[in-house]
Order: C-alpha cells, then structure tokens, then sequence
DNA sequence: CACTCGATTTCGGTC
DNA sequence: GACCGAAGTCGAGTG
C-alpha cells in the first residue's frame, strides 16, 4: 500500500522549485470564473514552480481543470485520500483535487525557456512598412500600430493620389471580425478627419461571409501570399543546463 | 550511461494507448503556420494517445511547442540522441525533437473523461430566455442565437412598446469588440427590415472605452450580476477505472 | 471539410 | 493592476 505520507513530504519540498506530474486516481473540482466537476479517474496532474495547474486527460491539448500561473499550492493527508488544492488569489478560483490513489509523483527540473515565435502579426506589418509598394504603388506609410478612441489601426497611409487609407492586417485566414475592425477604423477617421478614408484588409485568405460584408461597405481586399506569413527571423533560447530528475512511487 | 534503444521501444509500444510523459534534455523546432525553436535544455514532452505532443517549461499553463491532437508521432534513435516527430498533417505543421539525454520516461494509462463545464455565455443566454422580465419588463423573445449574414445574435426579442432589441450577452467584461458585434447587428437589422433596433449589450461588467462606444452609438448597457454568470446546472464524467502506471527510468 | 464564435480563453504589451 | 488585442489561439457547434 502507497504511502500518502512521504508522498506529501516529496511533493511539498519540490513545489517551489520543480515540475511535479502526479498519476493519480482522483476527484477534482473547479470553482470560480464558472465551475466544473471530474468523477473519480486517473488522471495526470502537473504542477509548475510558477504556480500553473493542470489537471489532464487522455486528450486534448488543454487541461481538464486547471489554474493560472500566479496560483498558490496546498497538499495535505486527509481521511483515506490526499488532498491537493490550488488556489488562485484574484479572481477567486480554487481547484480541489482529492487523490484517492497516488501512483507516481515525479519532480523534474525544468529550466525555464522562453522561446520566440517567428510569423506573428507583427513580423507581417513590420515586412509590409518595410515594402509599402507591395500593398500598392505609390503607398506612402503614415502611422503603424496607430492608436485610435475605437482601436489600433495596424498601418495608416496615403495612396498615389494622396487618399487616406487604413490597412489591417491578418496574418491567417480573415473572419468577420477583421471586416468589423476595419469599418470601425474607417467610420472612426471619416468623423474625426471629415475625410473618408480607403478600407484595405491585407491577409493570405479570407472568409466568404467576411468577404461579402468587405465588398458591400466598400472595402478592399489584397491577397498576401501565404510564404509572407512565415517570414523568418531569428530566435533562440538559453544555454543548457543539467538535468535533475527526482521521483517517488510504489508499482 | 541510458539505453536510448530501451527508450525508443517502450515510447513506441506505449503510444497509442497512454499518455508518455519524457524527461529530456532536447533541441526543439517547430515549423508550420509559424516558427519556433528551443535551444538544447532539459523539457518535460507529454505525448497523449490522441496524436496531441506538447513541450512544457518550467512556466506557464501553455506548452512552449506543441502540435493538436491528430498529430503523428514518430521516434527513433540517431546518432547520439534520439529523433522525436510530431507531424501534423494538415495545415502542415511539424515539431522536431532531438533529445540528447532521455532521463525518464513514463506511461500513464489516462481515462478519457469529459467535464461539463457549468456558468458558461450559453448558460447565461438561456436564463435570460427563461426569465425575459430581468432584460427588461414587458421584454418579448423573438428569437435565440438567430443566425444573419453578419454572425449569431445571441437574443433578438421586442419591448413593450413593441419595438425591435437586439441583445449581446458576455459572460465576463465586455470590451470594445462586443460593442463591435452589437452594432453590427444592429446596422444590419435597420438595413435589412428597414427599422431600427435597439442594442442592448448584457454583461456582469463592461471596459471604459466599450462603455464610451457604446453610449456614442446609441446603443444601451444591461450590468447582470456576476452571481447569474455561474448559474450552476449539473455536470458529471465516467466511472473510475485502476490506474496502470509503468515507466522506465535511469538514475 | 469549412465557417463562426466562445473561452475559467491565455498571453504579452502598454499605460 | 486594468485595459487592449493577437494567438501557430483551441475547441465546440453547425451546415
């Protein structure tokens, strides 16, 4: 029979410092934002020194039950169980996880990584600033990242014959909401300038419902390629440290 | 000195039916949509049955690389570390780990469980159906999550004077694009019956400049309490199975 | 499969 | 800490 007690000793003295992945049968609560219950099962629990919890299933990517980085950890011996709470400050959420069976706990010594993605919105309004005849000829770039009363307007420019135009770019398939975005823009700057503006909405595809409401409020629509989406800069990471892994169980 | 041999054949044998957690010091690439790369540090990869492969940190409740569920795995050895592939096929998408030091590697047999998850935007839209009377006295239902060519309105319904409402509920604070949403709603009913609405936005809470937006265009703010945000109806999951766990390790 | 939108969104940036 | 908007968003529901 497993021992709770040197469980809940192993755990406690590696919260602060280790990844800890618990496998355990357990009953697990949500309360806070809204609320959510899981029966008695399996499942794995991964608790992260930055206060992160989660608790997964056999599928999907995110948890079951979790709670944010920032959460505080409590572990304690209860009658025939260990109970696991995870509380989280503001809002007030608290994750209740009873392990009627703990069969594994492991610490693992994970350093911490941050990564950098390449392809994001932002390499693609820096690429067009950068190349504002691809938009079109004659584009003349104002204002980037342009922070108006309804939103930020991603470029703000003048074509050819000097007309004001507000550019909004999506780095992925464009929805209805980015046909939305730019009407606001473009209503926005009619009013404030007394001057209406050209409606440009710059991404590698769009939507058939987004592109109809596009053409009937008398925007515009420019195709980017695909490749243009995963422009390629340069990133990396930390040096590598040793690993530490630590672990407890019973089998 | 690890088998790396061992490793491979018990990831392999265990793939498609347990969650594999691997303790590892690795190289990680991730190429599709966008990029990203980790350098050489000691991560914790967690392989799940339904194809979903996640690197974690040490922080946050995300992983630094990941590939969603459907994604295929493949791992085999190299020189002098062993080659871990995620391929994704479609948007094409894959995630390269090279792990030159395997320090654990575990297999836990998870039960798929589904959580209901309780105080959702649907929950609340449907204690407003249920009680018309809180939106307003005299408030008729129309119609619920009413599909236009502009998106769903959540509530359509008249008041007591007989005049047209549109009503958006958000579950946590509205910011300007649920403004956004309202008054596309609201744009294309009076252009589509030729009678103007009124907007109601409901919400337990609403941002400074959406509340602005929202007076601006005419348009009216419903504060619920936040109590009515985490109406509590029952959930519940499956029966609890034995846990098999099973690792292999070297320390 | 594609489209649409909610989410305990999470996350990062900015004020 | 609040606000704001992107995200490799993810994931569910619908057609």
């Amino acid at each position: 029979m497993p021992n709770n007690e040197d469980a809940i000793k192993f755990v406690r003295s590696h919260l602060a410092t280790h990844v800890l992945v618990i496998y355990a049968v357990a009953r697990v609560s949500y309360n806070g934002r809204a609320k959510a219950n899981l029966d008695s099962n399996p499942f794995l629990i991964i608790i992260k020194p930055d206060g992160t919890f989660m608790v997964h299933g056999s599928r999907r990517e995110k948890p079951l039950i979790w709670n944010p980085p920032g959460s505080r950890t409590y572990i304690d011996a209860q009658e025939g169980s260990v109970a696991l709470l995870s509380i989280r400050a503001s809002p007030a959420e608290r994750v209740m996880a009873d392990l009627y069976e703990v069969d594994f706990v492991g610490a693992f010594d994970v350093e911490h990584t941050d990564n950098k993605v390449m392809g994001t919105e932002s390499d693609l309004v820096a690429w067009l600033v950068d190349h504002p005849d691809y938009i079109e000829k004659g584009f003349v770039v104002l204002e980037r990242e342009y922070d108006t009363a309804v939103g930020r307007i991603d470029i703000l420019g003048r074509d050819a014959n000097g007309r004001l135009v507000v550019v909004e770019v999506k780095r992925s398939q464009a929805g209805p909401d980015a046909v939305n975005q730019l009407l606001r823009y473009v209503d926005h700057l009619l009013q404030r300038r007394g001057e209406k503006p050209r409606g440009v909405l710059v991404s590698p595809d769009i939507s058939p419902s987004a592109h109809f409401m596009l053409k009937s409020n008398g925007l515009e629509y420019l195709k980017v390629s695909k490749d243009l989406t995963t422009l390629a800069e340069k990133g990396g990471s930390q040096p590598s440290t040793k690993p530490v892994p630590d672990f407890y169980s019973w089998l």
